[in-house]
DNA sequence: AAAATAATTTAGACAAGCCTAAAAATATAA
DNA sequence: TTATATTTTTAGGCTTGTCTAAATTATTTT
């Protein structure tokens, strides 16, 4: 199935609304996410629902289809991909990727993001700490390990950060805390949770308020 | 000047069709070349007109306008940038990026490429053996060195191929000649002008019509 | 130089994706 | 439970880029 951009852009959010949201997400969620009116979005959603991508019944709401899901999966595989490549390769900030991203998901290639994955040397995570879904669309869900619970003279590896606001994300880049970096905690302060940590760049010490926001996998 | 992907094909065909036919581009050949029908052409023709992108007077043919050529040269760095990254690091075919460039190049963005040709450490050619222009849209022809007339006893570096057709692609692959690939000429035969040539796999025998084709770098 | 042919432009129409304004349905409040 | 407010849908229209068919201009042929 030959599918727009636009097309694409509706199903990426349905599917990304229907995990923060409710199982049946409005046209009015949707139009604030592809930013657009309500009225514009009922008339895409019709067509969608046409091509078997959504459920749909009139005043309520919106839902994906199998292969609606399939499709979003995809070009969330996609996007994850392409901002690995941006901030590994060209070396992008952290808060840069997602908007070129949104851009590059949506080139048509039966084997571009393949290939694309294999020079990647199959990353699973994104820079947001996202897990990228492999081909058949399988999405493992990371178990949840924060630099905050790392003991003390234990090292880990930075696999992602929850908080992906602007601030933050430009905080990191300013700490120069980088995807793969290796990280080791010297010692903790009882008082304030804050941490000494061991980075590239030599020991800096870490707010509680960062460390709960550091995805790690420990070594 | 934001410009659709449609108008930037347009401008990208015009700039083509310019340096192999007349200066005055007649919207027949740039309705076969954008593949659509000529009154069609006329309409963007007008569109182009009005931004000042093409010079245009009623049944008299096209021409681009400085911007309109520099917005066209700006398409080709990207597209061969792209070609050369698909080629050298995704390890496509030769055969198979051209088609791919034609949607990336139409990527948005102020840095991407200029951080891509970083990554690709500035390449001076594209995989086609056409030059890559620089950021100002400086193009440097190259002068024509063809492996044919390399000296017996001599090394070169390819850097591009004259003959673009899938047919001669494809025999490339084959026979792994690669952009950048050293070869050394250790015979050659006067009664059919073909060449032994030593290459990364070993030393083949080369055809006087494959030599032609291929443009080299003396070392 | 007039007639025939070919190329180009105009006119009117269509699909995709969006908009505004009005109508219909649902949800909330009195 | 009726009235009010909110959400959703419909109706009609706009723009972009395309098309076909007809009209106009340019080019060739005789």
């Amino acid at each position: 199935m030959m599918l727009s951009q636009t097309e694409e852009n509706y199903l990426k959010a349905i599917y990304s609304l229907t995990y923060t949201n409710s199982n049946n997400v409005s046209t009015t969620l949707i139009s604030e996410a592809v930013k657009t009116k309500a009225s514009s979005v009922t008339d895409m959603i019709q067509k969608l629902a046409e091509k078997d991508l959504v459920h749909y019944k009139k005043y309520q709401g919106v839902s994906l289809t199998e292969i609606g899901q399939k499709i979003a999966v995809e070009i969330v595989r996609k996007h994850r991909l392409w901002e690995v490549f941006l901030l590994n390769k060209l070396h992008y900030n952290w808060d840069e990727v997602h908007e070129l991203a949104e851009q590059l998901e949506h080139i048509k290639s039966e084997t571009l993001i393949d290939k694309l994955e294999i020079f990647l040397e199959f990353p699973t995570h994104d820079p947001h700490g996202d897990p990228v879904p492999d081909k058949e669309g399988n999405i493992k869900h990371h178990n949840d390990t924060m630099l905050s619970s790392v003991e003390t003279g234990k090292s880990c590896v930075v696999i992602g950060i929850k908080d992906s606001s602007d601030p933050f994300l430009k905080f990191l880049d300013k700490l120069q805390i980088q995807l793969g970096n290796t990280l080791k905690v010297i010692s903790k302060e009882p008082f304030d949770n804050s941490m000494l940590v061991e980075t590239t760049i030599g020991s800096i010490s870490i707010s509680n308020q960062i460390s709960k926001n550091i995805f790690v996998k420990n070594l």
